[in-house]
DNA sequence: TTTCAAATGCGAATGATTTGCATTTGCAAT
DNA sequence: ATTGCAAATGCAAATCATTCGCATTTGAAA
């Protein structure tokens, strides 16, 4: 039996760490809350999705959940990455613990890897783009798998 | 003056550097061409009007340089681009020398950055991922460039 | 040469994302 | 509380980079 602690709801999570100058509305709230939730980096669709599945009974467009994914992204709070392999974008919270992904251009299939090279890239712009303020990035690493290799 | 070495024709170059199972076509030529010329990496629509440009007689198709891309691609002879804030792909010759982007939410303008992960995540893929062969990779930093901070 | 799978041109389809506009809503100032 | 209004939303249509189907052409192996 797993012991989660349940330190704070939803709405204490989202007062926390709600961007400066973003109107709080019930789309944005429960957007956020499914970005929140993820573990993984999340299609605009799946948000819908999600949303249209927990919240039945609300309205939602899906032109709403792109400007708002836009919005977040321009207010730093969420981190856009399109893989060279798929055909949407995909979103996270910038703040959240990531991974990185091998991608294999034959198959596919994606492979978390540990490398973050955060720490280089901010000595890097501390140097060489003094003022750059860094609120996200993306990593993606392309090759064969050994499955595919192997043909 | 400057004294640049014409060391090879791209005929060469093209020779030389083909990959293995691509069957060599007039349009693959042009597209390695103009790809191997380039100093930055370059959309699709890019490459379709430099060789409007440059071969006004010949017919091509937008779909053929698409087609073409991608085989490429998978024989990881190019690397495929998607910034957040831009609507279309782009590409570069994996081998060539590259800079990664400082690009800013707000103004959307690209800075080159020195940082380059490779030799990090070479040294973790061998280890935790021992097998997949890296062709290529992209890396992009998202953040606020100095003057659009300060407003 | 001949042969044939693979590549191309062309035009139409796809589908993720964006946009215009009438309506609604958060919230700051009464 | 109520009001006023800029900003946000729903909806449907538009955009536009990219992909696909198919008839024709072509590279290169035999």
């Amino acid at each position: 039996m797993s012991c989660k602690i349940h330190a704070e709801s939803y709405n204490e999570i989202i007062e926390r760490n709600w961007p400066a100058g973003i109107k709080k509305t019930r789309q944005r709230m429960d957007i956020f809350e499914i970005l929140y939730a993820s573990e993984n980096p999340i299609s605009a669709n799946d948000i819908f999705v999600a949303i249209t599945r927990s919240h039945p009974q609300e309205m939602y467009a899906i032109s709403t959940i792109y400007r708002n994914l836009l919005a977040f992204e321009k207010a730093g709070v969420i981190t856009k990455h399109v893989l060279s392999t798929e055909d949407n974008a995909v979103y996270e919270l910038s703040s959240r613990r990531h991974h990185h992904y091998a991608v294999c251009l034959l198959c596919h299939k994606k492979f978390p890897i540990n490398a973050c090279p955060l720490h280089i890239i901010e000595e890097d712009i501390d140097n060489s783009l003094p003022g750059f303020e860094i609120t996200g990035h993306t990593l993606e690493v392309y090759g064969y798998c050994k499955d595919c290799k192997s043909e």
